[in-house]
DNA sequence: TTCAATGCAAAAAATTTGCATCCCA
DNA sequence: TGGGATGCAAATTTTTTGCATTGAA
């Protein structure tokens, strides 16, 4: 994998590429990305920018375009929906597939993560970030049979 | 590990145990997860127990109470809000380390999933299910160091 | 019988949309 | 300069709360 390119030039190319604007409000959204590791959410954003006066409604629309042309990622199963199921003590564990053209979520049972990676990885973090592991949560992120001859994404 | 319990028995004898009571709604609400493999939202839970006559917002309350029992998850980074971030090809491949006790979110570099566990995943996925990976979405849950020397959780 | 649990209505929180105005390419 | 982008206000969607009434233990 080639070095990862710098997004402060890379996104304000690939907007002006399909014909968008690299305007005020965007690029103050992008500053802000681009400072901060961890996801934001869009109040959050919005908070960091407030010196520029910048609308959260534009918030918004911003975070919006930049996930549709692929430039950004939602961590959630997104839809804006909480979902819940039975805890692992009776389901047992699994992980999630996602489709992205449907949304549908289907079950895969097992743990993709061995044993001795998921320990060491619970001392490297306990470590290295003070975090204790509790558990954890894979999703799978992709096409559906269906989607996929559909063409979606 | 011991075999799983059946939570048809082991939800209402725990919610008995801290006090509560298995009423009609909670019934109908654990019926329908019971028979779901896969995740449901409020409103797809209400909606296959309608029949019933159980209101909107005792699906919450039961959903609420169940997970603050442990007998529950929610699949999500919860706190429902949809959090956003540069796409991989700008920030690298990472995980989230995500606290239970302040819902604070920190990055893990890299992959914990090993290239060839992760191939021969894709590889099953495809012909079990038909199902087309294309990314993954790793999240530890847990608790940082401020919130487990505070005894949350 | 009693107090937790429910239903209804209304509030909050998060996100999206309509439309007149503005401003980047 | 023209059409995409913005801001404001208002609408939607999802979740939570207040309160009188009901019902499980």
């Amino acid at each position: 994998m080639a070095t990862s390119p710098d997004p402060r030039h890379a996104i304000p190319t690939a907007l002006a590429r399909k014909g968008f604007r690299l305007t005020g409000p965007r690029r103050a959204v992008l500053d802000v990305l681009v400072a901060q590791a961890a996801p934001l959410s869009a109040a959050e954003i919005h908070s960091r920018v407030r010196n520029r006066r910048v609308n959260l409604v534009s918030v918004y629309r911003t975070v919006h375009l930049l996930a549709k042309l692929g430039l950004l990622r939602t961590a959630d199963t997104s839809r804006r929906i909480r979902r819940f199921e039975l805890a692992e003590e009776f389901t047992g564990h699994h992980h999630h597939l996602i489709c992205r053209g449907c949304g549908r979520i289907e079950d895969v049972d097992g743990c993709l993560l061995g044993d001795r990676a998921l320990e060491a990885l619970h001392r490297s973090v306990r470590r290295a970030q003070r975090f204790r592991i509790t558990d954890h949560d894979l999703k799978l992120f992709g096409l559906c049979h269906r989607c996929d001859a559909r063409g979606s994404a």
